[in-house]
Formats: structure tokens, C-alpha cells, sequence
DNA sequence: CGCACTTTTGAACAGAATCAAGTTTTGTGG
DNA sequence: CCACAAAACTTGATTCTGTTCAAAAGTGCG
């Protein structure tokens, strides 16, 4: 790797030595002598899922370890950060789950988006020095810590290695995952909205190694409502006629789908 | 100016000497032997608009020759890029106006934004390999055209002054602004989503410099519709009905504000 | 066990979409 | 430069989706 590339996609940016596991003790036998943590990543059972680890070389991955000073522990309900704290870190989710919102004037929240493991938190503030929302855990969930002052001394000792192309990448998946959200919450279709979120989650939950037919919700019915533009009366609604129908079965938080064509076809329309 | 900060708000960026006209001149003069252009930015009469510009230190501004290698003028209805175009630069706008969407599988489009002068567009295709979306000029618009190549470049050499800052902080803002927008969606009022639009219009205007209350729309009807997720037919009728209660004056794409407060009054419920 | 919160279900209402013209504007070619 | 066609905008009537209001049932936790 020989400079900064802005401009790459995921494919190329795996180096076939980031896959090799030798490649990855070796970089982090050579990562002692950083305080925080000897072994930046290699112990981490989220490693594989995680969107940092996964744009990391073998090189930059060496570097990880004067990042990553920490593990967080948040119980169900407990903030990441807050609107109007300062920005201090970015967050990687190891396990569990979060939701990011924000509040309106009149004291109801718009939920901007949920994170499942692996998923980067903390972007919208790394260019500016507030939060600009709020974070907070829907379960018990731990995050990989990663201070902005780290960060910044990473990008600058190794700018050549392509720090600063991994956070590029991570910035342009997140807006475009906003737009996609946009035409989401845009779609008049109730039914359209559910459909979707369902199979979004299905294939998140899929990509992380659980089942895509049966799984968990960690949030509320007002905070899908919330996301999606909807109220929480229509969010139950449609999960029990889509029930009805037999294309799921929902018992309170546990879902199973049954007909994911279905859900699709709802889904298209 | 010693290392890159990647946390720092507008305020503290933008350093004295960046506002100092003759600093401006003195970096700009240092720039000779740049090929593109020997004097970045010095002869833009949107400079002082420009949010690149804006953020750039005295010491950055030096380098901006060697990336701004052309200015591109597109009519009414042309495109600065489509969606999976490989992305090949950013750009700013100097004059006129553009909108950014994409396409929906129906064949009906999303409209992300609307950009003005000193807006950059780009930033969603800075870090993957294609555009997910497309720009198209409302108007006639001429842009400031900033290759990713060259931008690599000054990243590089000039890691340490910040460059990468300012995109981090542009990317946060972009993000900031999508979640606004899916607040503006989800409020369920019409009343309020085009009162809210005009009011950010008129602010927008009044910040570059134009009046706050009588301005041209560069839009159609259809793309307001499309952005704040309405249709033509909601827009023509609150348009009207604003008109008939005396807060504004609409003639077809002419607007006048006559009640700004009314209209705030509108965008608060 | 009781209280608070979440979820479900029902009924009525309201807001915005849709459908359907009609009007105005814009653009194009003769 | 005018005539004609296409596009954009407006206006009205109707329909319908999803909200709101209301209340009950289920769940969880101290």
C-alpha cells in the first residue's frame, strides 16, 4: 500500500493479508509496547463483524492498538452520548444494540437509525465538536471505544496506510444509508415500511451470523413508529395483519418470518 | 497550525489570517508554479461563499491551486453526475443551484437536496467507488470542480494541516443536514413541511447575500413535493392558500415572504 | 401485588393522495 | 414569429390511508 486512496470500494480495500490470521497475530504480536491494549482487535469475538476491523489492512491494523484505549459495558436505557456533549470518540458496536436520535421541539424523538454490532456510531460529530444526537443502548450492550484523540494520532503517524480512506468510506455508507432512509420514511405504503424494515433487519441479523427467519427486536414499537414515520397504532397493526396473513409470527419482541417473498412483494410496491 | 485536528468547530477553523485579505493574496502568490491555476480561488467571486473556502486556514489555501484544476458550466438540466458514474471529484457550487436523487424502482425519484452556491457536492461517492445518486443543475450553474486525484495528492503533502479536517467536518454537516430532513419529512403537517421550506430557503438566500423575502425558486413544484415528501398537487394548494392568507406571494416560481413569523408559527405546530 | 409502561384493538375523523379537468407556460419547428 | 405540442401548474371532487382518541389487555419490575 503506497498512499492515501480516497477512492476505493470494499473489495479492494480487503487485502487478502487482512483475511490471513497469521497476518493478524503478527500485527498484533508487533503492536506491544502501546499501553492500552496488547492485543488491538485479536481478542475481540466481534472482530469479523466489525465495519473498522473489516476496511483495516494488516498494516493499519498494527496501528489499532493506540486507538482502541477501551471496552464500554451500557445496560438497557443508558446513553452513548447525548445532543450537545462533546464529541470524544467514535464507537464500534461489539454486542448488542442502539438506537441514534434526536428530539424534536415538542419533546417527541426522531430516531435516526438503529446499530447492530459492528456498526460505527459517533460519525456526525467527528467533524464538528458537539453530538448532534443522542445514543442509547436498547440491551445490554458493549461497545470498542475509539477516542478521537487516538484517532487523530493514528491518521497522522500512518497517513499513508489509509486511516483516513476507511473513515471516507464509513462517512459515504452512512449518508447513503440516510438517503435510503429518506426514500424509506418517503414511501406512503405503511405496509411498504414495515416490509422493508423487517427484511432490512432480517439481513443484518443474517450478515452477523443469526438467523434470518427468527429473531429479536430490541426496540419498542414507538421507536420503529419513530423511525419509519409512523404511528405506534399502525406499526402494531401491520405486524398483525401481516400475521394474519401468515407471512410472520411476532410475540411481542420475538419475530419469525415465514414468507420473505411475500414480505418482499409488500416490500416493492 | 501543527497537527490535523479532527475536532474543531467553525469557529475556532476559521483562524484570522484566513479573513485577512492580505494573507489571502500572500498564499495565493506562493501558489505560482502550480499548473492549473495560479491564483485558487482569489478570482472567485463566490470565494467568500464558498464553504470550502471558508474552512480553508491561509496555509491550506496555498495549496488549493493544485486542486482546483477547472471551473465546469452546465445548463438547465444537465448533469454533474448520475448514479453508479465512478466518482471522480467534488465540486462546489459558484453560481446557480442544482438538486441531488436518485431513482426508485417505480421510476419516480427521491430528492435528496437542493445545493447553492458554496454547497459541496459529492461527499456520499468520496469514500466508495460510484455515485448512489444523481446531480442535475436547476438552472444555469457553473462549479468549482475539485478531482479526487488531486485532493489525494494534497491530502498527503499537506496531512498535517488539516485538509482531511475540513472533510471531516463538511461530511458531519451533510449528515446533520439528512437528519433534519427526516424530520421534516416525518412531521405529518404539509402546512408545516413547506412553511419549514421556505424559511430555509429564505435564510439560505439571506446568507449568501440575497434578499431573505422575494426570491426565485430554481425548482419545480414536482422536486419540492419529491424532497418533502408531498404531492405536486399538496404544494400548488398550500402554496396557494399561504398566498390567500397574506403571509407570502407566490408567481410561479417568484416568492415573496410578506409574514415570516406567521410562517415560523406554521413550522413550529 | 400493584403500578407504570407497552401493546393491541376499535371507531371516528382528518389530511393528503388520487383522479380528473382545465389553465398557463415553455419549448420547438415550420 | 407564430402555431402547436408538451410540460408544469392549479383547482375541484372524491377516496382512502393512517392518525387520533379511547380503552382494554398484556408485561415487567420494584
Amino acid at each position: 500500500m503506497t498512499a492515501s486512496r480516497l477512492n476505493m470500494n470494499s473489495e479492494s480495500a480487503r487485502d487478502d493479508t487482512t483475511r490471513d490470521p497469521s497476518a493478524i497475530s503478527r500485527s498484533t504480536a508487533e503492536a506491544e509496547g502501546f499501553p492500552n491494549l496488547t492485543k488491538p482487535c485479536s481478542g475481540c469475538l466481534s472482530r469479523e463483524r466489525c465495519r473498522v476491523f473489516r476496511l483495516m489492512t494488516a498494516d493499519s491494523c498494527r496501528q489499532a492498538a493506540a486507538m482502541v484505549s477501551r471496552s464500554q459495558q451500557l445496560t438497557h436505557g443508558e446513553h452513548l452520548f447525548r445532543e450537545n456533549d462533546r464529541a470524544e470518540a467514535l464507537y464500534v458496536i461489539k454486542s448488542g444494540s442502539a438506537k441514534v436520535y434526536f428530539t424534536l421541539e415538542g419533546g417527541s424523538e426522531q430516531v435516526v437509525a438503529f446499530y447492530m454490532p459492528g456498526d460505527v456510531l459517533g460519525l456526525d460529530a467527528l467533524g464538528v465538536e458537539l453530538h448532534s444526537s443522542s445514543a442509547l443502548a436498547l440491551e445490554s450492550t458493549s461497545v470498542c471505544v475509539i477516542p478521537l484523540t487516538g484517532l487523530q494520532e493514528a491518521c497522522v503517524k500512518i497517513s499513508a496506510s489509509g486511516w483516513h480512506h476507511y473513515l471516507y468510506q464509513m462517512f459515504s455508507r452512512e449518508l447513503i444509508s440516510g438517503h435510503r432512509t429518506m426514500e424509506l420514511i418517503t414511501r406512503k405504503d405503511a405496509e411498504a415500511k414495515i416490509a422493508i424494515f423487517l427484511i432490512k433487519l432480517s439481513r443484518q441479523f443474517k450478515e452477523r451470523g443469526y438467523s434470518a427467519s427468527s429473531f429479536n427486536l430490541s426496540m419498542k414499537r414507538s421507536e420503529i413508529g419513530s423511525h419509519l414515520g409512523l404511528a405506534v397504532e399502525t406499526v402494531s397493526r401491520i405486524l398483525t395483519r401481516f400475521q394474519e396473513d401468515g407471512l410472520i409470527r411476532v410475540e411481542r419482541r420475538h419475530v419469525q418470518i415465514f414468507d420473505h417473498n411475500a414480505l418482499q412483494a409488500w416490500a416493492g410496491d
